[in-house]
DNA sequence: ACCTATTGATAAAG
DNA sequence: TCTTTATCAATAGGT
């Protein structure tokens, strides 16, 4: 249809192929508009000219997301299965990894022994035990600096005090007596109440919930 | 064209409504294809009919996945971003967790004490003084059953090896001797090489590896 | 962009 | 459904 026909190869003359690429894209469009009236058709339509230009079509009531979202339903193909299982892999991983930490940490609360042999439970033990002693050598070692801090301190006001006591030749009873703790040993052994529960201590003090989350929810992540 | 010009709007005849879209999506299809070859352009046409049946068009060398990845990426939608990103979210939180874990591990270990305060010391000193205690009576209580287990064994084996020695009437020096081991204290505080290594207890032994991967893996599923 | 001769598409009938 | 064919629509090439 035109002035003769042409032969349906490349047309290598630039600007003609960019006018009849116009022409015929308007063309397939307005086909695809009445086709969707016509028929009451879903039609999606993408477009890129040779110059890189991108049209597209799409009957109403949907977008090509929507279009392309039933393409691949109708025919079993997906953009991003690939990815998607690559990372539930890592997920899942990762969820094992969580895991077996968490049974770790159980065991070295003295928790779910029942399934460890005996070689097994004499290296828990030792390593517990030397646990142990570190954790006990740190919290002297902060004991006694907090004491010598809290000294110093101490000593440090009193001395303030006592200036300004003698600078001002004050006669009142003092308002604040300052009482010297040597020894530092204010609350090492108390019975606190926290001590009865084995959940009790947490590190990571600043992110506390992070412990109980994120092993329910990967039904919400599958593939629909 | 055609015998008389028809009203763009639905046929409301389901026959005609169905042969008319045949005819005209072969025509499309005719006309999308003319104009890949005219004019070097990419296209692809997803349909579907009013009754559902579908069908495409997409000019060679490329696919309806590779068109539309093209527009994804001109166009700035996507599919997928929206669960990958919520898996994205979901697996740093999982990594999150995972590094507390280990800190509370290493902590629980006696490492990486440096951070704690001293009410934290103190908890974790009386929770893994708790653990040991824990440990060492399984620890115990394993041991004793083994013993009786033994014991039971060799008596057994003993038993056996005399019946058979009377029944023989043997007179030559017995092979084997069996040893009785009352106390069952063969290997519980020697000196172990493991001793020494921190690391040295994992528990699951059955997943040595789970440990130490899955930590440096996110680049591998960022969104490319 | 517009024009128009010409070819192409297709509605309705067979 | 397939073919035919009269009719209308699309468009090639020129302006």
């Amino acid at each position: 249809m035109g002035r003769g026909k042409i032969e349906i190869k490349r047309i290598e003359n630039a600007t003609n192929r960019q006018v009849t690429y116009a022409k015929r894209r308007t063309g397939i469009m307005k086909k695809a508009r009445e086709l969707t009236v016509l028929c009451d058709a879903q039609v999606a339509i993408i477009m890129f000219s040779s110059a890189g230009k991108y049209h597209e079509f799409c009957s109403p009531a949907t977008d090509i997301k929507g279009i392309f979202e039933r393409y691949q339903q109708a025919t079993g193909t997906s953009l991003w299965v690939e990815p998607y299982e690559n990372m539930q892999r890592t997920l899942s991983h990762l969820k094992d990894i969580n895991r077996n930490l968490r049974t770790e940490i159980r065991q070295r609360m003295g928790e779910d022994l029942e399934g460890l042999e005996f070689e097994e439970l004499r290296g828990l033990e030792r390593n517990v035990d030397a646990a142990l002693k570190e954790v006990r050598s740190r919290k002297y070692h902060v004991i006694s600096t907090q004491t010598v801090t809290y000294k110093k301190k101490v000593k440090h006001s009193q001395e303030a005090y006592c200036n300004l006591q003698q600078e001002l030749g004050m006669r009142e009873e003092p308002a604040f007596g300052f009482v010297d703790n040597p020894g530092g040993a204010w609350v090492v052994d108390g019975d606190a109440a926290a001590a009865d529960d084995m959940y009790a201590f947490r590190v990571m003090p600043s992110q506390p919930n992070l412990h109980g989350m994120a092993y329910g929810c990967s039904d919400d992540l599958r593939l629909g």
